[in-house]
DNA sequence: TTGGAAAACTAACGAGTGTTAGTTAGTTTT
DNA sequence: AAAACTAACTAACACTCGTTAGTTTTCCAA
């Protein structure tokens, strides 16, 4: 593990903590050991970090969502799968995790503008799938932004909840989830 | 409308604009043409804005649930009356939902704890309306605590989406919500 | 063994932070 | 008329912030 990595990822940490704006560059420092001065022999400035991450879990979704819709043709199985992608990308890393879901709001103007463009591209596909099994007769007649916003809403939330260690693992929640957002609450 | 009135909301469309921290006393003094030394004449300090706006939408949500476990007894009935009632509230002021959704973590560590403990109490609430559903055999076995967290993530989403002066308005939110998650995307 | 890059250091800059102290003008109460 | 209160002000305190400049140390390939 390079430097770098050891300074992003401890700096992830303390940022889910204590939230990206409270963490100062002189916390990250003085948690890998150095001075504050010195990490700009490794990054650009406190930044980069955030950016680096947003965008670093952004191409996963991105390219697992690809996936899905490349692989699979009816629109159940596809939402299993993009729903599945999903988790397994957020539970992976919670501290990356937080800064996609919570932080991004702090890039500057032109990055955060980059950031909700590709949030919003991902949200559509998302969105097609729910689309699609409408037309396939699979789905009801539900407003599809609305649906897709209340799953994500749902996925993204995951984040906030799930333990490593705790007795649901990824794959059993993205199950869960799939049969949920399918199937709803009330027997019949 | 007092000055502190005319305070506090404007503070609260700062906050949600640029967050919390990214909020100064003399952004706030500024925008209510005053100095920041000023604004002590009204309030006691910069966390008092986030105490009384969280700990303010905190009382009216447990009103709420409270009145609708009073009242009601059919399960699929109580959880459409609290997912009204939960929309309502946070499409009221969609400034104050913004602290109370998401700079909470802000607090300092006993208002923190305060608030994080009300916050489980009105989860439980919540919880309690799923596994009634299960117990009157209305509602599938679902897990209880994982379906009242997903529920709640999609609730608690709304206030990102929703515009007063857009289409879709609070009560139609809730009905729409209400129907999703009870029987979910799927026909048949 | 040595030259040079990599990676650490110290010191400081300039800006911004929440908050307090002390004061003043205007209004209300006694 | 005197006292008290309200709400504004200026000035300053005591920090913290991200970042840069310049310097020294570390470490590895030649």
């Amino acid at each position: 593990m390079t430097r770098r990595q050891e300074i992003m990822g401890t700096a992830l940490g303390l940022m889910r903590n204590k939230g990206y704006l409270n963490t100062s560059m002189r916390d990250i420092a003085s948690s890998v050991n150095m001075e504050a001065a010195s990490l700009y022999n490794h990054i650009k400035g406190k930044e980069d970090i955030l950016i680096d991450t947003c965008f670093g879990l952004a191409e996963i979704l991105e390219i697992g969502i690809k996936e899905v819709n490349d692989i699979y043709f009816n629109a159940a199985e596809k939402l299993s799968m993009a729903i599945h992608s999903h988790i397994k990308a957020l539970t992976q890393d919670l501290n990356a995790s937080h800064l996609f879901v919570h932080e991004w709001r702090h890039l500057s103007d032109d990055k955060r503008a980059q950031f909700i463009e590709r949030r919003d591209l991902y949200e559509k596909e998302f969105r097609d799938i729910v689309i699609l099994g409408f037309e396939e007769g699979e789905f009801k007649d539900v407003d599809p932004k609305f649906a897709t916003l209340t799953i994500l809403a749902s996925l993204n939330w995951v984040g906030e909840w799930y333990r490593p260690q705790g007795e649901m693992q990824p794959k059993e929640i993205a199950e869960k989830l799939t049969h949920f957002i399918l199937s709803g609450l009330q027997k019949n």
